[in-house]
DNA sequence: AATCCTGTCAACCGCCGACAG
DNA sequence: GCTGTCGGCGGTTGACAGGAT
C-alpha cells in the first residue's frame, strides 16, 4: 500500500496534477456516487466529472478492484481455490479470464492470491515430494493433487483403471486412441435432459452428484485430480453445449497442440488432452463423439483455434461452486 | 518491548491492441 | 499509414499487519 501522494513536485499545482497512491474515503465516495448515478463512461471523463484528481486508469482500477458493488469479499473458499488452480492450468496467467469465471473476484485479487498462497503451497509441496531436490523447477500444473486441494478419491480410483495404459513407457498413437475411446465409451449419453444441467460424469459407474443451492443436480467433467473440468448442459433440442471460455492456449500461440508422445510424467497433460478431445467432440456433435478420435493422435496434432469460450463460459455452473455466500 | 521477518494486497507501471482522427 | 488516446492486462512494487524471535 502506498501513501497518498500527489504527482508532480509542486503541490500548488494540485488542481492540475493527478493524485497517486491510496484512495481516501472521500475519493471513494466521489467515485462511487458518480458511478452509481451516471454509470461508466470514458474513464478520463469519469475522473474529471466526479471531481477526482485521478487519472482515468486509476479510477477504473479502483472501481473494478474495490468499489464495484458485486465484489465478493473475504477469503477464497476451497472450491474457489481448486477452480483457480484448474483454470490456471488451462489459462496460465490470464488472470482476467480466470476472474471472469469467479463471480465477485477480481483479476488482481486472484493474481495476488496465486502469487502469495497457491504458488507457495505448490512449491513447498513440490519440494517436499522430491527429497533429492532433483527437480530444479516446479510446475504447479503437475502438483494439483498435492497442494491440499480437495480431490476425489472416487475419480482417482477410476483413473487408476487407465493408469497401466497411461504409464506405458512408449504408448503408441493407437494406444492413445484406445484409451480415449474407452473413456468416451464411458461417457454417459447426454441426450436425456431438457434445459437443465445433467449428469455428465467423466466416467461411468460411481460418479458423484453435486447439488447446487437451487437443488438442481450438476455434474462436471473431472480432471485428473478430481477437479471439475466443465459442466454440460443440454438444450431443449437436446444438443449439448459446453459452456465456453475465452480463448486459451497452453502453448505460446493460440493453438492447442496435443503431443502424441506420452510418458509417465505427462499424465496431467494427457488428461488435458482427453478433456480437450471430449469437449471438442461434445461441442460439435454429441452423436459423433467418436468421430475423428482415431485421427487425433498423430505425430503432433494441432486442434486449430481452440476457443475456450466455447468450453467453459459458465464456470458458475460448476457443481461444487457455491456462490450463495457472496456478500 | 523491540526488532525482524513474512504474508497480504492495493496500486502503479509499462506494454499492447483497438479505435478515431 | 501515422499518430494519439483509451481501456485492458499482467508484472511488480511497497506499505502495512501480524507473527516470530
Amino acid at each position: 500500500m502506498r501513501k497518498p501522494e500527489v504527482s508532480g513536485k509542486n503541490n500548488s499545482n494540485i488542481n492540475y496534477k493527478l493524485r497517486k497512491g491510496l484512495w481516501s474515503p472521500e475519493e471513494d465516495d466521489k467515485l462511487m456516487n458518480y458511478m452509481l448515478n451516471s454509470g461508466q463512461g470514458c474513464w478520463s471523463d469519469v475522473a474529471r466529472n466526479a471531481g477526482l484528481q485521478r487519472c482515468g486508469k486509476s479510477c477504473r482500477l479502483r472501481w473494478i478492484n474495490y468499489l464495484r458493488p458485486d465484489l465478493k469479499r473475504g477469503a477464497f473458499s476451497p472450491q474457489e481455490e481448486e477452480l483457480i488452480v484448474h483454470l490456471h492450468s488451462l489459462l496460465g496467467n490470464r488472470w482476467s479470464q480466470i476472474a471472469a469465471r469467479l463471480p465477485g473476484r477480481t483479476d488482481n485479487e486472484i493474481k495476488n492470491f496465486w502469487n502469495s498462497t497457491i504458488k507457495k503451497r505448490l512449491k513447498n509441496l513440490s519440494s517436499n515430494t522430491s527429497p533429492n531436490g532433483s527437480e530444479s523447477s516446479y510446475d504447479p500444473n503437475k502438483d494439483l493433487n498435492m497442494a491440499g486441494f480437495t480431490t476425489s478419491n472416487t475419480h482417482q480410483d477410476q483413473l487408476a483403471d487407465f493408469m497401466p495404459m497411461l504409464n506405458s513407457s512408449s504408448p503408441s498413437p493407437s494406444m492413445h486412441a484406445t484409451v480415449l475411446n474407452s473413456i468416451i465409451d464411458r461417457l454417459p449419453l447426454l441426450d436425456h435432459g431438457q434445459n437443465m444441467p445433467v449428469s455428465g460424469g467423466f466416467f461411468n459407474g460411481t460418479e458423484p452428484y453435486f447439488s447446487s443451492q437451487s437443488g438442481v443436480d450438476h455434474k462436471g467433467f473431472y480432471l485428473e485430480n478430481g477437479g471439475v473440468f466443465g459442466s454440460v448442459n443440454i438444450g431443449a433440442e437436446g444438443d449439448m453445449y459446453v459452456p465456453p471460455l475465452e480463448s486459451v492456449s497452453t502453448t505460446s500461440d493460440h493453438n492447442l497442440k496435443v503431443e502424441s508422445t506420452c510418458n509417465t510424467d505427462t499424465n496431467n497433460s494427457y488428461f488435458d488432452d482427453i478433456n480437450s478431445v471430449i469437449l471438442n467432440n461434445c461441442s460439435n456433435k454429441r452423436t459423433e463423439n467418436r468421430a475423428g478420435v482415431e485421427n487425433l493422435f498423430q505425430e503432433e496434432l494441432t486442434m486449430g483455434e481452440w476457443d475456450l469460450e466455447e468450453l467453459m463460459k459458465d464456470v458458475s455452473s460448476f457443481p461444487f461452486l457455491d456462490f450463495s455466500n457472496i456478500q
